[in-house]
DNA sequence: GCGTCCAGGTCTACC
DNA sequence: GGTAGACCTGGACGC
């Protein structure tokens, strides 16, 4: 079954798809010869849907993967979940409308960048978020490697989905710091799993909370686990860029930006980026990632 | 091959 | 409010 999924004007497939690191993380996958994004979507009635979704010429299609009827309810659940996952449905006309003021911004026009590629759930967007702190890429992708061939179910034949809360809150920490080999932020991710499965935190009502910024990001940041750096960045995700969420490279990509290597406080690079209000975030991260875009989708 | 050191955010205890 | 140390892993490095 193929779907064809209606995008806004500017939209660009591929500056989405690499717009950060996670289309590198599973069951995100990426072809880059057939020029496709893969990703598993919960359906809703605790299964998963496989869509491969496919760019052509102002038009996107997402072909469904693992078979069966095309019900209206799943094919407006495919249509939804995607639409979240390419912020589809999110307006950048006011951060175009900015960037078009610096002519340094300018290209983010140009290539319709600006889009941050999200998973189809918070919970799998938090869980990745703390499996990128205090440690390398190359940990985060064997944590969440491991997280989905060890715990995620079988959508068809080589792909699997996240784990669902219920499913990571049913481990032992013995198990997460041996298999998922996350080590101290085992109870951080059992807590955050528990308390979901539980019912007594509901984070998939972040994406449409309509509360100020800085509350969400206090209800964010009490996640354990989830510091500064992470709760910044799952804003982003959020569609809220106030925070700029530093890390130790996003810090050393401004310093040989803006200062030619030489080291600032955080409070220059927070003043530096002030100008651009509610996008500062945004606009930051298109500086630290004008480079990837440049080399992997010359215009 | 083995041991040591370091980098990477966050939490907690302490001042 | 600010700071030091612990947490854990993979990778780099020296032997």
């Amino acid at each position: 079954m193929d779907l064809i999924i209606p995008v806004p004007p500017r939209f660009n497939f591929w500056a989405t798809v690499y717009s950060h690191g996670w289309c590198a993380l599973p069951p995100f996958h990426v072809d880059k010869n057939e020029r496709t994004l893969r990703l598993v979507v919960p359906n809703g009635h605790g299964g998963n849907d496989s869509l491969t979704l496919h760019d052509t010429k102002a038009k996107l299609t997402a072909s469904l993967d693992n078979g069966g009827d095309a019900s209206p309810d799943r094919v407006t659940n495919i249509s939804n979940s995607v639409s979240s996952v390419l912020r589809l449905r999110e307006s950048f006309d006011p951060f175009y409308a900015e960037a078009k003021r610096y002519p340094r911004y300018r290209w983010m026009v140009k290539r319709g960048a600006g889009r941050l590629l999200r998973c189809p759930t918070v919970f799998e967007d938090v869980v990745k978020m703390i499996c990128t702190t205090n440690c390398s890429w190359a940990l985060t992708e064997i944590m969440v490697q491991a997280l989905v061939t060890k715990l995620g179910s079988r959508v068809r034949d080589g792909v699997q989905s996240f784990p669902s809360p219920e499913t990571l809150a049913s481990c032992s920490e013995a198990f997460l710091r041996r298999e998922i080999r996350c080590g101290y932020r085992a109870p951080y991710l059992l807590e955050l799993s528990r308390k979901i499965a539980g019912g007594t935190l509901e984070i998939e009502k972040w994406r449409t909370s309509d509360e100020p910024t800085e509350e969400l990001f206090i209800q964010v940041r009490s996640i354990k686990g989830v510091g500064e750096y992470a709760a910044g960045n799952i804003l982003k995700l959020l569609g809220r860029y106030d925070y700029l969420g530093l890390d130790s490279w996003s810090r050393g990509k401004f310093y040989e930006i803006f200062r030619k290597g030489r080291k600032v406080k955080d409070s220059t690079i927070e003043r530096h980026y002030a100008r651009f209000g509610r996008w500062r975030g945004l606009f930051m991260w298109m500086d630290m990632t004008k480079d990837w875009h440049e080399r992997e989708f010359p215009l």
